[in-house]
DNA sequence: TGTATTCTGTACTTACAAGTACATAATGAA
DNA sequence: TTCATTATGTACTTGTAAGTACAGAATACA
């Protein structure tokens, strides 16, 4: 019984997404948000909090999404060392070129002195801690493929370091071919 | 036949470093550098230019100095699997534990989205390129130590990967066993 | 139709940081 | 000692961004 919102929450988050993406958390001022977006401020601070609650509404769900494929990707079918490549794959294009010349949120954020907030490095360490148990998962459960005396848990973190540093590159915009030559070498751990 | 400067500027880089390392770029304030450096503001400005320039000098010797570390260690005698791992077990206390909680002002600053002035995306490219040159060189002249088919260039940038993804997930601050366990389990690539 | 309630847009306050004007201090050289 | 020259410190201007007060608009329900 009172007016509704005129907006979807939904879609400011992810333009919210873009634009933090894209400029970092302190760079990025809630005028940019409410030019991408055509929503004023006072409704975003209605609807989001401050620009801190911003940022970490958008951080979970960007974190959600890419966890949300993680789980779909390895669940598949198959030897463990494919799935795992497909799933390394899968972030090529946001690793290489253009696409990737602004890297992943995720690890911006971790890199990012200015974000301190207990909140945002919770939300980073549930993330990487989700992702890392999926990869342990899929290993330990297909350790029969591999050689005696892997260590599924090892690996698992390795694939998270090797994870982290082609995002980390990616802002360099290396050559595709270069990143997948990089993935099909660390998948020669996996025996 | 002037007045003489009352700071080395060295000191007055050093002392900036800490505090662009530990708080990143934009949330690094001038008034934050001239307390912990005792230095007015219009002094940093003649010595160093705007904060953009000062901002670039620091960074540029903070890449001279790893860069030095790593010719040193690079050209040592053995096995350049040994000394590669040398190298990489260097890393270890900055990639690890409280020290490593602020991971590395060059990754951090690559992978800042705020950071798009474009001699400060050249001194890293820079810097990236040689560190890689100086592993290429290294696994290069040493080939005949490796399996037919060994690959030093994509070798080499896979160890670049390497090196990102710890400095990177550095900032939750992972057990430098852990640490250890992936610079090991990655050395079996170099066989 | 009227009213309570919540949303929206304009315009503001406040805080803080970058950069600088200017008066003054400290030196080397004459 | 005096002057030319460069450094320093105080205090300022300016710009920008976070957050909000308030008046008016849009709905559900009586």
């Amino acid at each position: 019984m009172a007016r509704p919102r005129s907006f979807d929450p939904d879609d400011v988050l992810e333009i919210a997404r873009q634009v933090f993406w894209r400029k970092g958390f302190q760079a990025t001022s809630l005028d940019e948000i409410t030019a991408a977006s055509g929503i004023a401020k006072p409704s975003l601070y209605a609807a989001f909090g401050d620009k801190n609650a911003l940022f970490l509404k958008v951080l979970d769900r960007y974190h959600d999404g890419i966890l949300g494929w993680a789980e779909r990707t390895l669940a598949q079918p198959g030897p463990a060392r494919e799935t795992i490549r497909q799933w390394l794959t899968g972030f090529i294009p946001y690793c290489s070129g253009e696409k990737g010349q602004h890297g992943c949120l995720s690890i911006n954020s971790a890199t990012d002195g200015s974000l301190d907030q207990a909140e945002v490095r919770r939300s980073i360490e549930r993330y990487n801690r989700r992702l890392e148990e999926l990869l342990r998962a899929r290993l330990r459960a297909d350790r029969a493929e591999f050689r005696k005396g892997f260590d599924p848990d090892i690996t698992a973190h390795t694939i998270m370091v090797v994870h982290a540093g082609l995002l980390a590159l990616a802002h360099q915009r290396p050559d595709s071919k270069q990143v997948k030559a990089v993935i099909d070498q660390v998948m020669g751990l996996l025996a």
